[in-house]
DNA sequence: ACAAACCTACGAATATTTTCGTAAATGCAA
DNA sequence: TTGCATTTACGAAAATATTCGTAGGTTTGT
């Protein structure tokens, strides 16, 4: 599926990605805290987010419940592909550095990256044997 | 400036951002190498970006002359940090994570990010004493 | 000077995204 | 059952992005 949710869909996504299944009422509920609203543009968005096939539904129960039919893990790495073509013009690493340098990551995230990057080393050294 | 070029606005940012100041034509031959694109398609968007202030043009010559008004680094920043915001929930290491998965750094581009990796680090470690 | 080529400005059609009002259906409580 | 609250479906307005045709001006070559 090739994917380029917009930003008030990314929005929802993110909420059932978080909390799981959810009514219209409930993802509505959380966006109302950040931002002004109203429940049918909520509505809305999510039966054509439905349409799109980027959520499924029950609608078995009184309310129906929408899922998300994309994965957290996918749709970040095309956004970011997206991102390093578009406007990184392909480099990876300098997504990275951009990254590290506007948002410091505390002790144990930069030990995370690091123990990656010595993976990903050590498979590279591999290659060259 | 709170920017948030588009996908169009970026192609033509990118190629002022290589190329130096060019005329809508030299833009144009460019675009048209990767895309089905009319001349004045090409034409009305860098006008339109130059009245949101994301170009300067020179109209002294015959052709007018435009340039990038905003700085790749800035641009490259606010992007990132919006997609760490609105795609990885504020998590920069996450970000930072997909982005090596999915593009494989050589060993030189492996190099730097270490070394920016220990200069973050070091200076962690500054504050904590 | 004349025509061909090129450039800008501008309006408008098209597409997409976001928002909301209204009507119909459903469930619930008195 | 009757009325109120909630939900869905749907159409359409509003906002934004993209595309292109046409008119009018400038430059260039002959």
């Amino acid at each position: 599926m090739n994917l380029k949710p917009t930003d008030s869909e990314l929005e929802i996504l993110n909420i059932l990605w978080e909390k799981g299944p959810c009514t219209v009422r409930d993802v509505h509920e959380v966006l109302e805290k950040n931002k002004e609203a109203g429940y049918t543009t909520t509505l809305k968005l999510m039966q054509i987010m439905h349409e799109k096939g980027l959520l499924t539904r029950d609608a078995k129960a009184k309310s129906h419940i929408y899922t998300s039919n994309i994965s957290q893990e996918k749709t970040q790495g095309q956004l970011v592909k997206r991102m390093i073509d578009n406007v990184f013009n392909g480099s990876a690493s300098q997504l990275v550095m951009q990254a590290l340098g506007h948002h410091k990551p505390n002790a144990e995230e930069l030990d995370e990256i690091k123990k990656y990057l010595e993976r990903i080393e050590q498979a590279g050294k591999q290659e060259n044997q």
